[in-house]
DNA sequence: GCAAAAGTGTTAGCTGTACACCCATGA
DNA sequence: TCATGGGTGTACAGCTAACACTTTTGC
């Protein structure tokens, strides 16, 4: 049993919602190989840790976000995928509110948000990563409640269809997405309190509420 | 940058339906860690491959199988998964026809199919795995054409409404499963055969079509 | 003819879609 | 009172679920 030499590391796809854009979090690389191009946050996984705890770890010390949702994504492992040596990334998708990126006390060089639709020419095999956790992502709106992942703690149905709409790029409908969320038991959970705008009716708001999936899900194409 | 010393396997959730149960395919632990004890065929990755690439040539080498579908699953790296040394796994999933397991002319000791009901007790952190291949498999089917790649070359819609009753565990309407799936464009070619059995009106054999989505999807539980 | 399995027709109910309409606030 | 966005009512289309019914074979 000769078991070559490999290192294991975790990159992280971190997404939010902001100025009407769906965004990722990049960092600027300030080593060969690649220097100066953005890429990923991620780091080598410890001897004595887990993978999710890994991500977790590296999500917090490279950025500090407050996160809403952290789940694994997929590895990637082409030999040449890093030209110094074989590695094998373990990639996870975060989703966070929208939040300003933390005054780098971090090791993130440059860490900021970048919309996915400019996220092009990132380091090492980012590029093909990126694509697959916005996937994910998509995805996993229509089916699971993971919506409010990108709200804060307290947010208004508007809010969270624009989410909707800035992920999926498609308009929704206002009255029909407010019955759907407001109609599926224990995805919302009205404060009482309401927002005060300039112009308006005032908003209801509401928390998160238990549930995990949505059921019947909320289909992003028909046509 | 210290790189803790990793060794990175594919272990391989290979699942088929016989006999009317969902069974997978374990061998049989021939050393230490958990010698005599089943678990999920699998082995090192070598330095030249990618993940895929491990993944199918384990599987070609262990089983020797026909394939139906190969996609990678997760990838699971607890510290203390292996006794021996630190290995994160990939593990993949594989859906093939009913066959008869090779006369292990390969490296498998023993390889044979299990129900996956009574597959429990399984080395390493397997068990784990085989549950999240399971779910993986029941929820693909719910969206996608993947049914079909239980099925041989040819088959009959009720042969694939088996496939459908003996992974969810939940009988179908055999009128309303047979409109929805020739009627979804792309799903099913007509061959022009039909079958010959004894009692009862000879079915039409289907091949696989191009169509990899199912939609609108086709749900596994209302109640 | 009878049993068995394939395949078709039909209807009720649910859900998504579209859109008219009313409600509550600031200016 | 008007503009603005929040929220409700309602009608239509499409899909699913349930099941009666016809078709085609072997015995």
């Amino acid at each position: 049993m000769a078991h070559p030499p490999f290192a294991v590391t975790v990159d992280l796809v971190v997404l939010t919602v902001r100025a009407d854009e769906l965004c990722v979090l990049l960092v600027r690389r300030g080593e060969e190989p690649f220097r100066g191009r953005d890429a990923l946050p991620g780091g080598f996984v410890r001897p004595d840790e887990d993978l999710a705890t890994a991500a977790a770890r590296e999500l917090a010390e490279e950025t500090g976000l407050a996160v809403g949702h952290l789940e694994q994504l997929a590895s990637y492992g082409d030999p040449d995928r890093d030209p110094r040596q074989r590695v094998v990334t373990v990639a996870h998708l975060a989703l966070v509110p929208d939040q300003p990126v933390p005054t780098a006390g971090t090791d993130a060089a440059e860490a900021r948000w970048v919309p996915v639709t400019q996220a092009r020419g990132l380091a090492f095999d980012h590029d093909r990563v990126l694509a697959d956790g916005v996937e994910r992502a998509r995805a996993k709106l229509e089916y699971t409640a993971l919506g409010t992942a990108f709200c804060d703690g307290e947010f208004t149905v508007a809010q969270l269809r624009r989410v909707y709409e800035v992920v999926w790029g498609r308009a929704l409908d206002p009255r029909n997405f407010h019955r759907k969320v407001t109609g599926t038991p224990g995805l919302l959970e009205p404060t009482g309190e309401t927002t005060t705008r300039d112009g308006g009716r005032p908003a209801q708001l509401f928390r998160r509420g238990a549930a995990e999936q949505l059921h019947p899900p909320l289909l992003r194409a028909d046509t």
